[in-house]
DNA sequence: CTGTCCATGTAAGGCGTTACATGATTGT
DNA sequence: ACAATCATGTAACGCCTTACATGGACAG
């Protein structure tokens, strides 16, 4: 129930209203965790029954009328204790890598250009990324407290680091492919250097 | 519909049963795609139904019988094109970034707490894959195809690599956290710095 | 005599996506 | 005229997980 933690992390900064959090959610975390509006709405309602959150209508003149959510004691309490507890990793799920470890059923010309289409793709990502960080510092109040800037900026630390060595990996496999490599791979000599542990 | 398509990549390999098929994906596979038994049993009706694969039921004496699946001449075709397409990565689920990108809201002890646990996690899983190389390495036959190892080998590559660069940011965050970086973070200067792009 | 291997599946429920639905206001 | 912004939600569907159900054989 990441979501359900990630709205209560924001409403702990302030009230807001599912609109508005569909918005911050989309530019601030979207690099490790996206959402969809729907869905929002939904465990707004879910978390607001288990007393994490609770609603102000406000009415408008003109627009439809907003429900500003708040989080509540309890809903502090259990994120609290969510940030705190260590969560087991979701189980990866990386579609692209089927594709390369099922490549020996297609030509190299085939796997290649799905390569070049996935380096491709990282690329524009490593971009996007990093103007996001240059957004965000030119939006940053005076008041901002710089210990949760300095965590907001670790998170695209992170998204850049992670990019980059993917890049690395699929630019080298390239070279590999290429190169023929897998034509001087010989398996008696990978045996032998699976012994060895910890080179 | 990834696990379809492992499934046909499997069974292109030789015809298996689902039985057979989980222990598969589950040594091999494991690192980039894992699955649940009751979803591959469910995944090969709905493939079959497609005409992808077909069955041949195999009584046996005192075991329930085998159902072995093959591929068909249009799960070929399917496999083939799948492979050969660019699919847009799905939006990554990092639940642990929010908790460090909402880690401004606890002291620095829970968050460091949470990521040292992340950080030995991250060094059992290196080991594990690791070892999972080597076991892998040994089991091959002679006769196995040295370009599909090569692709087998590069998915291994890319668990490490992955891994590795995991647990470098993991431990540079710590450093940071631990000599109180964020307390020199200027606000204007990093505004200046996000105004230069590409260094 | 307890657990693991073989081998099949069903049921219930959570999480997530896409599309649909409404409706006034403001900008191009 | 058309699209975007503000603001709420519902419906249908897919994917995935956990738990449940069956039952004989064989190893410790």
């Amino acid at each position: 129930m990441s979501l359900a933690h990630a709205i209560l992390g924001w409403l702990n900064v302030e009230p807001m209203t599912g609109y508005d959090l569909n918005q911050v959610i989309e530019i601030s975390t979207q690099h490790f965790w996206s959402t969809s509006q729907s869905q929002i709405y939904r465990t707004l309602s879910k978390i607001e029954s288990r007393g994490w959150v609770a609603q102000e209508v406000i009415m408008q003149a003109d627009r439809p009328s907003r429900k500003v959510y708040h989080i509540t004691e309890a809903g502090r309490r259990e994120l609290e204790s969510w940030i705190a507890t260590f969560h087991k990793p979701l189980p990866p799920r990386i579609p692209w890598l089927i594709q390369v470890f099922f490549a020996g059923q297609v030509s190299d010309e085939v796997i290649v250009s799905v390569l070049e289409k996935k380096l491709a793709n990282l690329r524009q990502r490593l971009q996007r990324i990093s103007a996001s960080r240059a957004i965000s510092a030119s939006q940053f109040d005076e008041d901002e407290d710089p210990r949760d800037v300095f965590f907001w900026m670790l998170t695209i630390d992170y998204g850049e680091t992670k990019l980059r060595s993917q890049i690395d990996w699929v630019e080298a496999t390239l070279a590999k492919i290429s190169s023929r490599e897998y034509q001087n791979l010989n398996l008696a000599a990978l045996k032998r250097s699976s012994g060895e542990q910890d080179k």
